[in-house]
DNA sequence: CTAAAAATAGCACGATCGTGCTGGAAACTC
DNA sequence: GAGTTTCCAGCACGATCGTGCTATTTTTAG
């Protein structure tokens, strides 16, 4: 289909403008489709945004969820779900999730309300594998796993910010290391 | 001034629209000017935009640097800055630092050099004030102080997200929670 | 009070924006 | 192979973008 095909590129350029500065014309250009031709597949552009947000979702559960869902449950699963994250956030152009946040974290619309259920879906995936280790006994019974969320995916945020924006080499090992004082944290 | 005014505005604006979606047109219409009279002030829009990101980074010092500087030295100052950053992100539209950054992390241009240079301050602050705790003796002496600003700017990135984006209430405890965590690793 | 300077408005420009309509090429159905 | 449906290019539209130029108003200086 043509129409995936657009939105991969669509996904990658957003990733460098943003979802507002995405523009049908460029992106015909980008496609090598006439801007008609090219909004036909789209009814119009919040449609060809949304249509972006969540192919760029697909492409998360790809890279990252389902990878780390095939590794046993607990701990395990959940390092392994931060090593797939810090490797998403490496993708040219930065992370859509990101971008699309900053833009409509505060403008009311379909944009914003998606946007967010994508968000929300994201922190209970991390709650859901925090408590596989909850349920295997690797953390204790009584373990908040939204604040086990709330605290990786700050981790992953400072990685973020520290290796993509600051290009500091040692991001990757300072968020090990932040990670490790959460599950000792916990554990002891 | 007027200059000072509309700068006022424009960041006020931009904090919703971002500095791309910052346009001459709607900013001159809530200013209550003439397009090209307001854009008399800036020599083109890149201007305008590093102004604004000047003029932001002054309200950050303003709002949050100076009166944790205010604190005594240590703990206690790191306690104060990452209260009121926290306070710093409830701004409406929401933090400026966290959109330019999205927008312009992989854009190179002037735009991403001040962004990245007022981050890059950003973070020397933090380290800055979590080496006085080691100079206090609350830390100890081979402390990592920016492997504490990396996980304390992780935290308040956490809290943002939680609380911004998706509303949680209890994301300001959980953030101290992780903060005090923090805090506990480093000084047993 | 007058002259020089600074601030602002009016207007126009080329470009690009999102969005439609219309017709022809391509693909699929029988 | 004929007919129908889907895809896509061409073209045009009104609006808005950033950016200049030229007056006119307002402020400042002497």
């Amino acid at each position: 289909m043509t129409r995936q095909a657009i939105l991969d590129e669509a996904v990658r350029m957003a990733r460098y403008s943003g979802l507002s500065g995405l523009t049908i014309g460029s992106l015909a250009a980008a496609a090598d489709m006439s801007k008609s031709g090219l909004y036909a597949h789209f009814k119009s552009k919040e449609t060809l945004q949304l249509a972006c947000m969540q192919r760029n979702g697909e492409q998360f559960i790809d890279e990252v969820i389902r990878p780390a869902l095939a590794k046993p449950r607990g701990i395990t699963r959940l390092q392994a779900i931060v090593e797939y994250w810090m490797q998403w956030y490496s993708h040219p152009g930065g992370c859509l999730f990101l971008a699309a946040a900053a833009e409509f974290d505060d403008l009311p619309g379909p944009l914003h309300d998606f946007m967010a259920s994508e968000q929300r879906e994201l922190l209970e995936t991390l709650a859901r594998i925090a408590s596989t280790a909850v349920a295997q006994g690797e953390f204790p019974e009584d373990t908040d796993v939204f604040q086990v969320a709330q605290e990786v995916f700050g981790i992953l945020l400072g990685y973020n910010w520290m290796s993509r924006i600051l290009s500091y080499p040692d991001a990757a090992d300072r968020a090990w290391t932040a990670f490790n004082r959460l599950l000792g944290s916990l554990q002891s």
